[in-house]
DNA sequence: GTCTATAGTCTGATAGAC
DNA sequence: GTCTATCAGACTATAGAC
């Protein structure tokens, strides 16, 4: 029988490396981060990564799963009085602030190759899902209010979502440094919600 | 001396190149496309690749160039009696149309390999700079005649028209296939310029 | 440490321009 | 017939998954 103490040292270890992955995807992106990367900032060896994850698409996956649970508590924490739109727009200022503090896209957009394998792992697909589920509801829910433009399909809206947590203008505009955190989030919602034309 | 023969079978090889490296390049993104695709695609060895570009980074920033001065031509040739306003939709109409029939984005969003070594590549910058250039006066332009939000920055706005030509949601619509080509240039012209929100 | 993938190079054979 | 570009493909070196 394992002791408690071992299952509690592996299990934090688990959340280290998706820790560390976490960080490393966001920085780099699932092509150029390397398993060496992983283990060197974890502080491990290269073949303990292999005890938890049994490839780096399985690693990466299981990040982008815990990344949509805690999507879906995020949004489970949100103030029940706000409406469906304002929980849209607090959902995605909370995505596109994680982004900017180095956190991963939604979307694995920046690799077909990893696109690829999600497409066929079952947890990634269920975790996905889930979220899809409770965003497209919420979207329904901003339409019936009033707030959602019904000339545009659901699905779009929710998929518009996610592509805003890797739309590359966050990175071109932090990496300018003429604008703060504060101002890029501001300058997303608004073309997000409200476009880029004059009102 | 050269025959003229030889140097025009030269530039058509040079072309032949571009647009397979165009193709392979929307297809699969820079960092899954290997050389040895691109000789294929093309039906010539793969030594003989390396006599027109000296490295694969090479041949995507030529393809890039390529791309950006068929942008400034495009734009060029509009006519001149539309709006500043209608003018960038057109474009953006035109690059979001090109992108669907496989054409590569105009951010190197895919790759952080790719990105780095872009930023360092002369040819590259130069072109990026005029169509960057002419994108803003546009921009100032349609703000001037008041169609466009003053409250963003023009810089945002010209990198978010950028950012719309890699936008993932173009390619999961199209996955999806429950949306016609122009259904998805209509939602994303939408989205961008009016934003999700109910007018 | 092993193995695969792939960028980039080299060679000997061949076809086609002149 | 000569010459040069190109071909197919073997080869090297390196990075990185495992």
């Amino acid at each position: 029988m394992v002791t408690p103490y071992r299952v509690k040292q592996l299990q934090m270890r688990e959340e280290a490396i998706l820790d560390a992955a976490h960080v490393l995807l966001g920085k780099y992106g699932y092509d150029a981060m390397t398993m060496d990367d992983v283990a060197a900032e974890v502080g491990i060896a290269k073949a303990s990564l292999y005890k938890h994850f049994e490839s780096k698409e399985k690693l990466a996956a299981s990040t982008m799963v815990r990344l949509f649970d805690r999507t879906v508590d995020q949004l489970a924490a949100l103030p029940a009085n706000l409406s469906a739109y304002e929980k849209l727009r607090k959902m995605l200022e909370w995505a596109l602030r994680e982004r900017l503090r180095g956190g991963i896209p939604h979307l694995p957009s920046t690799s077909t190759t990893l696109e690829q394998s999600l497409m066929t792992d079952e947890p990634y697909l269920a975790s996905l899902l889930s979220l899809n589920a409770a965003l497209s509801l919420l979207v329904e829910a901003a339409k019936n209010e009033g707030k959602l433009s019904r000339a545009l399909p659901t699905d779009y809206i929710v998929t518009a979502i996610y592509a805003r947590t890797c739309d590359p203008t966050l990175e071109y505009m932090q990496r300018g440094k003429n604008y703060r955190d504060e101002e890029i989030v501001t300058h997303m919602l608004d073309a997000f919600f409200m476009g880029v034309s004059k009102a």
